[in-house]
DNA sequence: CGATCAGTCGCAATCGATTGCAACAACGCG
DNA sequence: CGCGTTGTTGCAATCGATTGCGACTGATCG
């Protein structure tokens, strides 16, 4: 078993000092240093299958060229193409990703928070974000790290955001109900502690309350799940009072909103008609495929990150707010209003 | 904007030495010094809100308490649930995850391999598996760092793999699909170079080789994506001898098998019954809801991790392969053999 | 009363790089 | 021929911890 070889190996066997070895391989550095030299230090690194110790030039540098990503659950839909995003734009450019998942556990993500600290990453970017009161947040703030948020915001404004454009989301799909001729809506709304969440309820009421004759009702998901959707749903048909189109909160409430349907004989679209958000991976497999609001969640993340990068680079970084467009996607949920 | 504050600082404000302050706050060594100075170490340690700079404590001991964790995408929905228990397994004990999508690319898989490496990660564990040669492979072969194969495995004996019991899963789908009636089937395999896949498809042939009066027919789709099962699905139709059951290569192939059986107006399971492989998320919410083969992603992804942790801690250790139990789940997309 | 021992703590080397500074050679120029 | 340049390389400090070893203090014991 070999000894790991380090750079002092390299510089013996290249017969030259550890400094020369350091300036040869490090491309920034190289034109300090003779081209024969640097011929002679790469195939003795080489040679001896040299690789170099992030921790020792992290130590020396401050700096380890890796950024911490905290995300509430890998398993919920919607994060795996921002990381993907994150990671597309990181990778390239030499940047880690460090995973850390939180379940929305105050503890847990403020534990993941210091253990990522402890590894000296150069930034955060996370996306657990809540309204109210998160240790998490405060302790980020203190630490000073550059930090972006994503998707959900803490609306502190303490720091960066990039997130979709709620609002255009909401007006396209009330839109389109309104066009189909429904007017008894109502929004399956997600708990009220992300921003998102508020986001569209907010835009859902005020949108709705400009348009004559519609009657916008809005009823509380006590999660963004499938099962919380389902039972919401079921909640909504006890009261005899079923609308004729439904706008969920995200796609996931639709899904178990379209079970309760099922479950009760409803028929979608045909008897009522529901409109999702997110337009997760599989939204178009749904039965009947989901008309939904695409949020570009994988560009959402790769912006994030450049957005990060740039606050690494730049220290100074005002806690802007970057709305990524959405687009509304038709599919096969939504039909015109069911002649009464 | 205070300077980031080391162990000396902390030293300086309990006046003690630097090395007592390390004893100190390490759990292992705390008992060596007097119980009053503990005291007075994190005392002074949190006044001055110090955070241990783990690169430092790398370099020294030389681990890095983080594991490599290679995959091919993220967005393939099999991934999230094993990062998730591998994630599961991780953090508890310290340890953190370094993320790193491929893409199936060897050129990416290699430097993202070096990437990790030169940070000096503790372990690999490798969804990137493929039959056949694989630069990576030999690279993490020759690198001597402790590595676990998870579901997908090269084959090669080199490394410790844990992966789900193909073949009682296929046994188990045949075995229902026989006792349903059904002698003319079809399996919509995946390609070959994955070891998954070609086990499925061997225990496929196998199986149905010894049962009498069984037609068994395996048909290959280019990837193991729901396109990919549409288009091979398409071609069998298309010959007009169609079967009366198939077994997809995965769930996402079978997805696309039931589009491609809905778009030519064959009802699933009424015309032909279909069952998956792996029961990925969302899986009991297609439409049908899929009759598929669990695997219990989560806990492959927690055993690889238990298993690369005791490879650490081991040095010594054998490429065992562990598989996992997998668990038949009959849902709706399976029925009694249509009556010819 | 001196030796031994346990309990605490400090000293200094070490991990593997990066980098400002200085040394040195060769060279051109006036 | 002396001096400033330019190009190349070495020296040594430094980043922030960990840890083997030795020193010191009291207490215990024969």
């Amino acid at each position: 078993m070999p000894k790991r070889v380090t750079m002092d190996d390299v510089a013996k066997l290249a017969e030259v000092h550890k400094a020369t070895v350091s300036r040869a391989l490090d491309p920034r550095t190289r034109d300090q240093v003779n081209a024969e030299t640097v011929k002679r230090v790469k195939r003795a690194a080489r040679q001896l299958g040299y690789v170099p110790n992030a921790m020792a030039r992290g130590l020396r540098t401050s700096s380890s060229m890796t950024v911490g990503v905290i995300i509430p659950d890998l398993m919920n839909p919607i994060f795996p193409p921002i990381v993907r995003g994150i990671e597309r734009l990181l990778q390239p450019r030499g940047y880690t990703a460090l995973l850390a998942n939180t379940d929305g556990d105050d503890e847990v993500e403020l534990s993941a928070f210091e253990s990522l600290l402890q590894r000296r990453v150069d930034g955060f970017i996370l996306a657990t974000g809540r309204l109210g009161e998160q240790p998490m947040l405060r302790r980020a703030r203190e630490s000073g790290v550059p930090i972006v948020m994503v998707n959900r915001t803490s609306e502190t404004g303490d720091f960066p955001v990039v997130t979709g454009d709620q609002r255009a989301g909401v007006e396209a799909a009330l839109r389109h109900l309104f066009d189909l001729g429904h007017r008894r809506i109502t929004h399956l709304a997600g708990p009220p502690m992300f921003s998102t969440t508020k986001a569209r309820a907010e835009a859902f009421r005020s949108i709705c309350a400009a348009e004559p004759g519609v009657d916008g009702d809005v009823v509380e998901a006590a999660a963004l799940t499938a099962d919380a959707g389902e039972a919401a749903m079921d909640r909504i048909i006890a009261t005899g009072a079923c609308p004729t189109a439904v706008l969920a909160g995200n796609d996931l409430v639709a899904l178990g909103a379209i079970r309760a349907m099922r479950a009760h004989d409803l028929r979608v679209p045909e008897d009522v008609s529901i409109v999702g958000f997110n337009d997760m991976p599989f939204a178009a497999d749904f039965s009947p495929a989901l008309t939904t609001v695409h949020v570009p969640l994988q560009e959402i993340g790769a912006e994030a990150a450049r957005l990060l990068l740039s606050g690494i680079a730049d220290a100074a970084q005002q806690p802007v707010t970057v709305s990524m467009p959405v687009e509304f996607v038709v599919r096969a949920s939504t039909a015109p209003v069911h002649p009464a």
